[in-house]
DNA sequence: AGGGCTTTCCAAAGCGCTTTTGAAACTGGA
DNA sequence: TCCAGTTTCAAAAGCGCTTTGGAAAGCCCT
């Protein structure tokens, strides 16, 4: 069923039926409300390519990400953000299109969505430090929005992004609180912009506190089990081992308590740690008392949020670019305590 | 640029330009040169969206996911396979759409993608037993291809597998061949057909070496490490423990593997494990010697061969069903060895 | 009765492609 | 030289929608 046949079986022509479905005021309730029951029992939609054609619109938001071919790894949080910004989307009448590219061909495929006029908009993933894809997006003409900031760019754009420095300089403090002196800390890749922040507040806390930060004390790479664990079985290794550490994702936390449990030692009693949580539904903490003290902030959130964003910014691109900096909550579990000694 | 600019520019009509760079043989070499040449230099790409419209196909293929709002979940393998169909789909120049809707409104999901013309074909995800979708999908006559199988479903249909039943019955045999009389069984929810199938490999390798399954023994419930600590505990807190398990996931796995720890037990001499591992990229199990003893098969490479089943479906839709039954490798890590005593 | 408004509808153009149909130019054979 | 057959290109008709630019009908007022 088509417009055509719809107006033709209704009587009338494919402007009124048009416009009636689409909530003109220029026609009468009386043949609005026929349309419109003819149309539901039919079971009538608009077909997607023709309306993007005369519109010139396509509905549809398009995520970019790269397929690393060294170390074919998948960002542990994106089924959690794109199942956020999917029900935006879903909620608002948008499509969402996932184009997997290889890495570094990110900028080549923004332009080809362009002139293809595939998607609406766009959201950028991952940024990096000066990363150029926000100066291509501006000039091809796309509205988007950034999932975190990338350092180093020096015009304004939209962007979601946790307070990375804030929630570890909260950490690092909590643990100065009950008493630890020597805190590790287990980063991302501080290539990163995230990571890069956080060792940020880390430090800041530090120093704030009169404690010089020891780079002895300090990983960074990629965020996986495997990691948590060597970093942490290598600090608890040293003559002088920290006594705490501030871990960058619950998947590496899980290395290192395995690490603290194999130097025979008690998460929370001997070792504190703190893990920044994103949530990820597949690994959530739950019960009573959660297992691990962490800063957390729902990805989930994060994509629902920017999802938000992007569709605003294609609605009304020539408002102010907006920014949205959710801060991380401090949860306090059981994988910390005061200081042994 | 746009096809009638280019032709203007080339002083073609734009048939000619169409056809010339649509591979047509109608078009003589010397012309097809100065075309793609033209259509380089400008960067031109024929608009998705006017394509799709004259030739009735969109090359877009959907994935609807369902969000299940009593418990959010995103499935972990989510990520994982999504850049491996992503992969192809991009070689073979599709593009994904992702779709999330509210959990049972899938089939509404495919009749609403129909109608709108949106996808040319759709990946069906999670089969349940008996699953109805399969028949919708036949009905309204979209190509598709199944993640797994739906037990009790009549009809033929396209689908790419693990055979999970192989995989824990080999598993299975794998521990008794050490030892083991004892086994646990820490399963996925039984209503999803893959955790049905390792039951019955699992209760089949049993059977077949005079073992009884025993009932008090095994766990289902949803994945998640907490899920693996609590059904670990328990099942080595009983009068006659176990003394190997089989775990449905990797995550679940790091859950056992807690457990063993707090029970003062070592994995792999005191208590061994196999799980499946499905390969996801933030889980990799590096190094020389596996930590875990695993049922191995790469949920990306599905992802990348159901992609290639629905483009081969949307191309031919005329052929048999095809179906892919991928063996998981059993991986021997350091988590199995002999039965203790 | 007639002019200006408002309300309600429609014909037709257009979005940017593909594809059908057919015409012009060229070829070779008798 | 003429005709049939081939090669190469173009005009125009769609694909299914939205939107522009009226037009017809009804209303009120003078």
């Amino acid at each position: 069923m088509n417009l055509k046949q719809l107006s033709a079986l209704l009587g009338l022509s494919q402007t009124t039926v048009s416009r009636a479905l689409n909530g003109y005021a220029d026609v009468s309730e009386a043949t609005r409300a026929r349309v419109l029951a003819a149309a539901e029992a039919h079971d009538y939609r608009p077909n997607t390519r023709a309306r993007a054609l005369a519109t010139g619109r396509s509905g549809v938001i398009g995520h970019v990400i790269p397929r690393i071919n060294t170390h074919a790894m998948v960002n542990p949080i994106f089924a959690d953000f794109i199942a956020g910004a999917g029900e935006t989307y879903s909620q608002a009448g948008y499509e969402m299109l996932i184009s997997v590219v290889d890495d570094g061909e990110e900028e080549k495929a923004y332009l080809s969505m362009k002139r293809r006029g595939l998607v609406d908009g766009l959201v950028v993933s991952a940024p990096r430090m000066n990363d150029p894809r926000i100066a291509l997006l501006d000039e091809i003409g796309l509205p988007y929005a950034v999932h975190g900031r990338a350092t180093g760019a020096d015009r304004p754009y939209c962007w979601v992004d946790v307070n990375n420095r804030r929630a570890f300089a909260r950490a690092t403090d909590f643990l100065i609180d009950l008493g630890h002196r020597r805190i590790g800390l287990i980063n991302g890749l501080e290539t990163m912009d995230f990571a890069h922040r956080r060792r940020q507040g880390y430090e800041e806390a530090l120093r704030a506190r009169g404690l010089a930060p020891d780079a002895a004390l300090t990983r960074q790479d990629e965020m996986t089990e495997g990691y948590g664990w060597r970093a942490a079985r290598d600090l608890l290794a040293l003559p002088d081992p920290p006594t705490a550490f501030l871990v960058s994702s619950v998947i590496c936390m899980l290395g290192v308590r395995r690490a603290i449990d194999e130097a025979g030692l008690v998460l929370g009693r001997d070792v504190s740690a703190i893990t920044h949580d994103d949530q990820l539904s597949y690994l959530r903490d739950d019960g009573p008392v959660p297992t691990f003290t962490a800063t957390r902030s729902s990805v989930r959130e994060a994509g629902q949020r920017l999802a938000r964003m992007v569709i605003d910014r294609i609605d009304t691109p020539q408002v102010p670019h907006v920014h949205e900096l959710l801060e991380a909550e401090l949860i306090i579990g059981r994988s910390t305590g005061p200081a042994p000694g």
